[in-house]
DNA sequence: TTATAACTGTGAAAAAAATAACAGCGTTAC
DNA sequence: GTAACGCTGTTATTTTTTTCACAGTTATAA
């Protein structure tokens, strides 16, 4: 039986977050680091950078808290694949090309290797680096290039369409921006980016406090 | 002493997820609507719908369950704020230009009134129907034409600045696409939108499950 | 050496969120 | 008329998540 240590997807964010702050941290050159100063840069509490910590097993000392390359590195295993994941984008239109532009060549771990668009104007051209294929070819190119995650960028009212193309493909995690709420079988994750639903959080709370 | 029966962010969220929804309905002219096809639709169990909506005094009858129209009615009455709400954008770079078209026009409740950016080129001119202003204008802005929201989408960087500068000006919600957590003081609110964060997430549970 | 100090790791407690459970209620079927 | 049905509203329960609190640890200083 496998050791399932299941950890919770809020604290797999946090992690994310942590990582990306030891990475400041080490180019400024810092060494140590105290769970008090990542939760004060964070946002977090203390204990919860702790607790967060525990669960991937990283221990720090109590004199000088944790050094900053060694946790950036035990969140990197952890977090990451072993290899490169390869990453799909379905639908280049105003925001599909900004998130290609901003994700080009930035993550060496995960790379957008291939967009799909069925506007045959957009298709077969080089955009920021990544060729743009029709959508017939999806699947074919997610099995030979070893797609593992897919972003959804296209309308609504496409996006359970594509998301079912992603998931017969064999692809198990999706970031969704459409404003669509996606079924998928178990084992497929869904990551929801929903700008709209943010939106509107935002103003009822600038309203309410 | 105000009676503030604390309504969670979460429910908050799914209200809009639940409205959005209730408005797909309308337009397929469906009259009245059930919790369980509510929660199917939006990925919830059906006893958080009911317990979601028993949060904003809605009551639905036990052989129609609820009324389309007016489901949608008291949820809009219960997020949207009487007028409207400005919303002002820092960063017409790729992404902000994406925002920008994506929300003209759109919700006739939250528009972007004003953009901003630092470079010279992008200002004073018109984006999308949309006016640029330098930002040395964003107070002045914010007070004359009510701004109540703010969108940041500039790089991780400055996002802390353009933060200062919005709370200083008055604005109490803030969408921050920025890789960055931001400061704030209580009583601001703050949506993140991580993107390498949800990437990072679905990467790691495509693997993992 | 021994006290002091500041931190970590973690069990225990608290808080928050989700789920289950069910009484009550119109409607329909007979 | 009344029994059965399928739903809501809401309370109770469970689960999840966060916070608290403190014993244990290691450097430092007296
Ligand atoms: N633009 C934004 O800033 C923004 C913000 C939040 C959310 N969104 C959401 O992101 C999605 C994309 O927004 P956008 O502004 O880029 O829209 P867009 O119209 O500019 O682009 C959509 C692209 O998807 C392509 N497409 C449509 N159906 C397709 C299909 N079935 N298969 C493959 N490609 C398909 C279109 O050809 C087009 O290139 C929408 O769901 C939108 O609601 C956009
Ligand atoms: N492009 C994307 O798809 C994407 C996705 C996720 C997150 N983001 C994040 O969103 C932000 C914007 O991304 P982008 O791709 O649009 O970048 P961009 O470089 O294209 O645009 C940034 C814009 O902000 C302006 N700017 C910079 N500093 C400013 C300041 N202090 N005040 C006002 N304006 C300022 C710049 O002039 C530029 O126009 C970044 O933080 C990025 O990490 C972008």
């Amino acid at each position: 039986m496998i050791k399932t240590s299941h950890i919770s997807e809020r604290t797999i964010g946090r992690l994310s977050l942590y990582r990306r702050l030891l990475h400041q941290l080490q180019a400024d050159e810092k060494v140590n680091v105290f769970s008090h100063e990542i939760a004060q840069l964070s946002g977090v509490t203390a204990a919860q950078v702790r607790r967060d910590l525990m669960a991937i097993g990283y221990s720090g000392s109590s004199v000088h808290g944790y050094d900053v390359y060694q946790l950036n590195d035990s969140i990197s295993r952890f977090l990451d694949a072993p290899q490169i994941q390869n990453v799909a984008l379905v639908g280049v239109g105003n925001l599909g090309q900004a998130v290609l532009t901003y994700l080009s060549g930035r993550r060496p771990k995960l790379s957008i290797v291939a967009a799909f668009d069925k506007n045959p104007v957009k298709v077969n051209r080089v955009i920021n680096g990544c060729r743009c294929y029709p959508m017939n070819e999806f699947a074919a190119q997610v099995q030979q290039q070893k797609i593992e995650v897919g972003i959804i960028a296209v309308p609504g009212s496409e996006a359970q369409a594509v998301c079912d193309t992603m998931v017969a493909s064999g692809i198990r995690g999706i970031v969704n921006f459409a404003p669509a709420t996606l079924k998928t079988p178990t084992g497929v994750h869904v990551e929801v980016l929903d700008m709209a639903v943010s939106l509107e959080k935002a103003a009822y709370f600038a309203r309410i406090g």
